[in-house]
DNA sequence: TGGTAAGCGAGACGGTACGTCCAGTCTTTGT
DNA sequence: ACAAAGACTGGACGTACCGTCTCGCTTACCA
């Protein structure tokens, strides 16, 4: 970036000046021992019992640095959940050619997450989180939700009758799985994310 | 029930007695004051703030008298709207016959109340409660969204393709509108409500 | 006290009623404990090492009842030792006719209570409050002290020279030991406490 | 000192190496803007509110440099109150003489500053730290206090009684002030500090 | 119709967690 | 090697609520 020499340390040049911690000095260890801490927290008791007391208490580290680097048990919950799936991002999407096929991969690996506490504690807690502030949604559906959302949108581009809003396409396929689970009104099994590729798929291919 | 003396006021299992408050001598002022001082303070400041100990000082009430009642905030929620909506429970879903013009007027309905932020912040309390608490989960699903799903349900019955599955199919209508709504993936507008119907129809119509 | 009736409940007419605690409602057991607890520790580590939350876990009480009937640890040490000496205040000075071995008698026991260690370090805690807090100090000055030095003065009135002030007179007596014991600049004995007396009455005495 | 070679920067002990700061390496400014900030705060907000970080901050320094050279906020106040009244220590007591003259004129001094809050918040500071740690007590008593008593001492060497004490004659013009003062018994004026020479004398004049 | 027992308001209680501040140590980056 | 800067662990602060409890008061039911 030739000439846009960017100050990491004041970012802010009218209005007040927060004091923002220099991320080059954070301790990287702490950092790891927060998010891992954070996880097993989760598991051992949900997020209803996850607080940012135990949280330093398990990691061995002080509350301050906590609130230092994330505002609250939520934002510590998302990087946990980020640092845990890796910067790569989720697995690919493949693409065989075949739109059903590669649907049902997808459906069927969501619906095995939702399905498994273990794995859907995290969702759990960041969909709460999400509920509650306006703020941490929008991070939420920028950071995770949105990257994950798109993969799919441009997989359906092209290959589904032209009238139809890829939005509105994706949440079709999307939006049934999660209403299941979180409001318990039937079994996410294999044979469930299948029936859901078949309808969508019935609404949304050409002819 | 010949036989069966069952005893309202003190259950006696065993020698265990738990008491158990009795329901005639309820005070229907406090009863109604403290659903009205819970949804007052739901619109004033959201979930997040709602607390027993505002709600009693609001109401002008003991906080015990909340305790006797109800289990916590969420089960409070829960009532206040149950009592909002009436005994009634929601507006009957017309038959006119024609089914995509009355599925066009209840899905419009549902996303009209999700798009408002006055009306919705019941339900986002009652969303939050319930990937919080799995009996209350239990409780919400039957009192409340159970009778309401099953309405749609009963409308689809015998007037789309046979070979899919009612339950899946209602949430192919509802399932897009509440992860739009949560996730805030886009705009809730009566366009956006006409569309969903469109391709849910798509999908279940026969041929 | 007639026709002079006392609201116990809000004292203050004008200006914002502070909502103060029903003191009849208060716990005896709760007060006592943390009385006793706040002596142990103070024994134990001194004032530097005394904090509010750890009066309260030893006394197995919530810090919240602390700070509900104390603006902090040096209202609690103040009650503690208040409560120690007992309502009927400090032994009374005996008054034998012979001034000088009625003071020596006061003078000795005060002596003897600052170089004792496991009595003077709640006279240090409370002194140290007294530097600190312009509105404790003039708590204590009229709760503990005056109380003390008017005992003396009282003795005093009639015995000594009539042209000095009595209030001069009692610090005369009772300075050089407390400056003494906080500057520790000799050793605080009986001889001492002797020695204090015979120059304050060389100074008082008549002729 | 033949064969006792001592290294100033790292005294090695069977192996223990203390590190000790080299004071010729010291920064002359840095410590003077500490002790200045120490003033200013002190002036600003008390002994209560004074902290190593807001030293820190205010004098544009690292709090290390503080810890470095200092053992505490008590050793700052102590080292820039030494400063302020310069390396000279207290201004000489005269000697004209008139012993009675002399002792009004240091007597209502020493008043004078403990009457006025602005000059009185340090000796209100270092009394603090004297009753709270003995460390501390020591180096006051033994830096500060005794050249100022030594010198009251020596004045009244020979011209009182010679069966007093002289400590104890020092602490009997000294000690009642400092009482006064501290627990906020009376006012402090001059006509006070006359009345005290007045007594002390009485007590200890010859015949 | 007076006694008893419930619900009620009020709010103190033992606790847990909050988010902030500071102590005192450690680490990084100049200079 | 000292200094500035400031992140770190740890601990206490004073506050807010939790859910339980106890206190008088009022109110309904029963003897």
């Amino acid at each position: 970036m030739p000439g846009g020499c960017q100050d990491e340390t004041s970012r802010l040049v009218f209005g007040y000046a927060r004091a923002v911690p220099d991320p080059n000095r954070r301790s990287e260890r702490s950092r790891a021992a927060i998010l891992a801490a954070t996880l097993d927290l989760l598991h051992e008791s949900g997020y209803a019992d996850l607080t940012v007391e135990k949280i330093a208490a398990r990691a061995g580290v002080g509350k301050q640095t906590i609130y230092r680097w994330w505002s609250g048990r939520g934002a510590v919950v998302l990087d946990a959940l980020v640092d845990q799936i890796g910067p790569a991002g989720p697995p690919a999407l493949p693409d065989t050619g075949d739109l059903e096929a590669d649907l049902r991969l997808v459906v069927r690996a969501i619906v095995a997450e939702l399905a498994d506490p273990r794995l859907s504690v995290t969702t759990r807690a960041l969909t709460i989180e999400t509920l509650t502030s306006e703020t941490f949604a929008e991070t939420m559906r920028d950071r995770l939700l949105r990257p994950q959302l798109d993969t799919i949108k441009e997989r359906l581009r092209g290959r589904v009758r032209d009238d139809v809003d890829l939005d509105q396409a994706v949440e079709l396929l999307i939006g049934p799985m999660y209403h299941r689970w979180m409001m318990r009104t039937g079994p996410l099994t294999e044979a469930y994310a299948d029936g859901i590729v078949d309808l969508a798929l019935a609404a949304l291919r050409p002819h």
